[in-house]
RNA sequence: GCGCCUUUAGCUCAGUGGUAGAGCGUUUCGUUGACAUCGAAAAGGUCGGAGGUUCGAUCCCUCCAAGGCGCACCA
């Protein structure tokens, strides 16, 4: 239209999502994302964002934690609070490690050949790079959150916090070296916490074997080597003529021995022959039955999961392929029974290489989940009842009655439920890893008198109880979520001195994440919380579910179903992405997300874009003003009050945090209220001279109303908008510079 | 073993103590200016089954069926 006169004022018939990325430099540099800026805010509002993980790039996943918590930000923002939103990043001990050894294996290498400085130096630099990526991403996203704050779980003085909570600990008997059965992991080389552990059904063959006069039965004949006790239950009928204690000359694998009858109600009648030999050096339930009467202990597998020289002509040999030669042995010998090989049972297996974990007893630090707090030990914050009913609480009492108090409150009954079942079962944690990369445990141990040497600033030189100057470092590192367990007090505490920011934004108000992380993640939270500070880490706990793809199949790589967010982005924009994953998602329940919904939300998002487009043209010229001075319409005042009606709704669902309730009133809303049947009126209305500047009024303030509430969930269409409206004129010289901070 | 959840239109999912909604899809019609990334209209559900509470239930309770999930775990 190269003869219109106003050619630079004719939108384009499509919203195009390419100018976005100007529109984020604009917020940015507004500064308006930090809240110490923000003009005129009340109370404060504060989400500390689950950091992402620096060992990959963004997914589906942090699209959705972005948009959620993005959402709820910018609401609270625009509802006149002080709204903090504090990214981090993660670096993901464990998780890391993995990711990187995959990528060293590619090129053909491995830690184990690399020295311990020069492996942490490369994770370290792999992490900075991918924190690069990941916020770029969230950037997209269009995060507004405040980067001035941003955290790394390794920055100094995180570290500093969480080992000042370390020492606390230690001193309160509450993390302690425990010389017990652990889950040991032989191909990652460390130690794993029972929920980095899963159950896998086997069928396999269960064997019977002669031993002395007994027959046993067991599913591992290699272990067997040094069983040296035989158990039974104390009522066992079958085995009344044998007593606790007595001993017995048998022939064995590796010849005779001498064997010890057990009576302990953990051998169970029904199983099996009712009695079993004992490995207590490799299963848990052995190891308590061995502690129970005090029996000798023998490992038989080493770390790599080879046979010790106990097993004579089997040492060296991988346990797998040892099993049947020494059923062939066993059978030699002629003490072979039976076997049986339609075995079904659970194996417990690494959650990440699916390795079968091989217990071992060896010491590690482990954190006491049941064990009462000594009232040095701060607890303060704790409700006056919770306590009482809680006599003394441990860690795990002070977080369910934190839930059962609604001090902290999770969003859905279903996970409240799914929350406190896992709390009553809870054992103590296993915190420290056999890894290089993360918080080393600032422990020393003094190689003449094995004193243990809490050491949180690395300055000890000589054992405080004999002298020695040979101390040994502790060469293990934290579980990553000892250290993220923390982090909702530690990133707020150690932000700048002077910014007061923990006493200001703390206890936070939201915590937003994946349900699939509520055990390792929101517990321990509240946990370290409740002990640091005598506080909640967070009034409440939104869960979402995972994204998966449109059959509702969990993406992954191997089935080359993951979408890329930042592809979504390209194609249909970040707004069109946001509204799809908040559309028709109730909390908690996973998303399947089809292309085509992300579409149908682009040309939502378009349809916004040409109400405003239609609306601008047909209001040249005009701005918003009062329309109740010169006495409107009654049209427009029922417009205007069905508006102030919907946004009394959506405040009512975004309070609640019914994001998807809201984004639904808003979409029906705006297509089929205000533009199919509003603007279609209108259409009539403007040719009318006189109604006609009235008409222009309430479109332009239904247009300025329906764009801010509309706001956090699609933010790039509406300040486009809004700016657009801005440039025109049409708004009144007092509303401010920015959607983003426009109070509703 | 302990516990939790789901079952609503062809598909994917919202929702409510008073006889149901959206997106996508389907059918028919309609394009000289907001938008074909559109508009007008339509078809399509006894809200898994049985019983109960209630004046009234898809929504509350009980049982059943199918599917899914979490925790724990016996040699």
């Amino acid at each position: 239209m190269a003869d219109t006169p106003d050619r630079d004022r004719t939108l384009p018939p499509q919203y195009d999502p390419a100018g976005e990325q100007d529109i984020y430099t604009l917020w940015e540099r507004s500064g308006y994302f930090n809240p110490d800026k923000l003009p005129d805010a009340g109370e404060p509002y504060t989400i500390i964002m689950p950091p992402p993980n620096a060992n990959a790039p963004l997914h589906l996943g942090h699209a959705l934690f972005v948009t959620v918590e993005d959402i709820v930000t910018r609401y609270q923002r625009m509802r006149g609070r002080k709204a903090l939103w504090l990214p981090g990043f993660d670096h993901a001990g464990f998780e890391t490690q993995v990711v990187f050894e995959k990528k060293l294996d590619k090129e053909g290498r491995s830690r184990f050949g690399m020295q311990r400085e020069e492996f942490y130096k490369e994770v370290w630099d792999f992490v900075q790079s991918n924190k690069h990526l990941s916020e770029h991403g969230l950037k997209r996203l269009g995060s507004s959150c405040d980067w001035s704050r941003a955290m790394f779980t390794l920055d100094e003085r995180i570290v500093k916090i969480v080992y000042e909570t370390f020492a606390m600990m230690y001193r309160d008997g509450l993390v302690y070296r425990g010389n017990r059965t652990c889950n040991w992991c032989p191909k990652h080389q460390t130690n794993l916490a029972n929920l980095e552990t899963k159950y896998e059904e086997r069928t396999d063959t269960f064997y019977y074997f002669k031993y002395g006069p007994f027959t046993i039965g067991t599913a591992r004949p290699e272990t067997k080597f040094g069983d040296k006790y035989v158990v039974m239950h104390p009522d066992d009928e079958r085995y009344k003529d044998y007593v606790h204690g007595q001993k017995l000359e048998i022939e064995w694998i590796n010849g005779p021995l001498t064997a010890t009858v057990i009576k302990d109600a953990a051998a169970e009648m029904e199983f099996g022959t009712g009695a079993m030999t004992i490995t207590p050096w490799h299963s848990a339930v052995d190891f308590d039955i061995a502690r129970r009467h005090n029996l000798a202990m023998e490992q038989i597998i080493d770390l790599r999961g080879k046979l010790l020289p106990i097993a004579q002509e089997f040492a060296g040999m991988k346990i797998g392929e040892a099993r049947s030669k020494i059923v062939e042995k066993l059978k030699e010998k002629g003490l072979f029974v039976e076997e049986k090989t339609d075995y079904k049972h659970n194996v417990q297996t690494c959650y990440k290489c699916n390795t079968i974990i091989e217990p071992q007893v060896m010491p590690q630090w482990y954190m006491a989940m049941t064990k009462p707090i000594p009232s040095s030990a701060t607890q303060d914050g704790l409700p006056a009842e919770a306590l009482a009913k809680a006599g003394r609480p441990s860690l795990r009492d002070m977080a369910v009655a934190a839930i059962e108090k609604g001090e902290v409150e999770i969003v859905t009954e279903r996970f409240r439920k799914v929350f406190m079942h896992w709390m009553e079962n809870l054992e103590d944690w296993s915190i420290s890893r056999q890894i290089w990369w993360g918080i080393p445990i600032p422990v020393k141990y003094c190689e003449d008198c094995n004193e243990i040497i809490l050491d949180i600033e690395d300055k000890a030189a000589a054992c405080p109880k004999c002298g020695s100057g040979k101390l040994r470092q502790d060469p293990d590192t934290f579980d990553t979520w000892f250290s993220s367990g923390q982090w909702p007090f530690a990133a707020l505490m150690a932000q700048k001195e002077g910014q007061k920011d923990f006493e200001t934004y703390f206890p936070t108000q939201l915590m937003e994440t994946g349900w699939d992380i509520l055990f390792f993640w929101v517990a321990r939270m509240i946990m370290f919380s409740y002990y640091r500070t005598g506080k909640p880490p967070f009034a409440q706990v939104y869960l979402h579910g995972l994204v998966r793809d449109k059959d509702r199949q969990k993406m992954s790589k191997s089935k080359g179903n993951v979408v890329d967010p930042l592809g979504v982005i390209d194609t249909h924009g970040t707004d069109a992405l946001r509204f799809a994953l908040v559309f028709s998602t109730a909390a908690g329940n996973d998303i399947p997300l089809a292309e085509d919904k992300i579409k149908g939300m682009r040309h939502f998002a378009n349809k916004l874009w040409n109400i405003a487009r239609f609306v601008l043209a047909n209001a040249e010229g005009i701005q918003i003003h009062d329309i109740e001075a010169d006495g409107g319409t009654l049209e427009a005042f029922k417009m205007i009050g069905r508006v102030a009606r919907l946004k009394k709704e959506v405040i009512l669902h975004l309070d609640a945090l019914r994001l998807h309730e809201a984004a639904q009133e808003l979409y029906q809303f705006v297509w089929y209220e205000y533009a199919d049947k509003y603007i279609e009126e209108s259409k009539k209305e403007l040719q009318d001279e006189v109604s006609k500047g009235f008409r222009q009024q309430e479109l332009l303030q239904t247009l300025l109303e329906l764009i801010t509430l509309l706001h956090p969930f699609m933010p790039f269409v509406t300040e486009t908008i809004y700016q657009e409206m801005r440039k025109r004129g049409a708004l009144p010289i007092e509303e401010p510079e920015f959607l983003m901070i426009r109070q509703w």
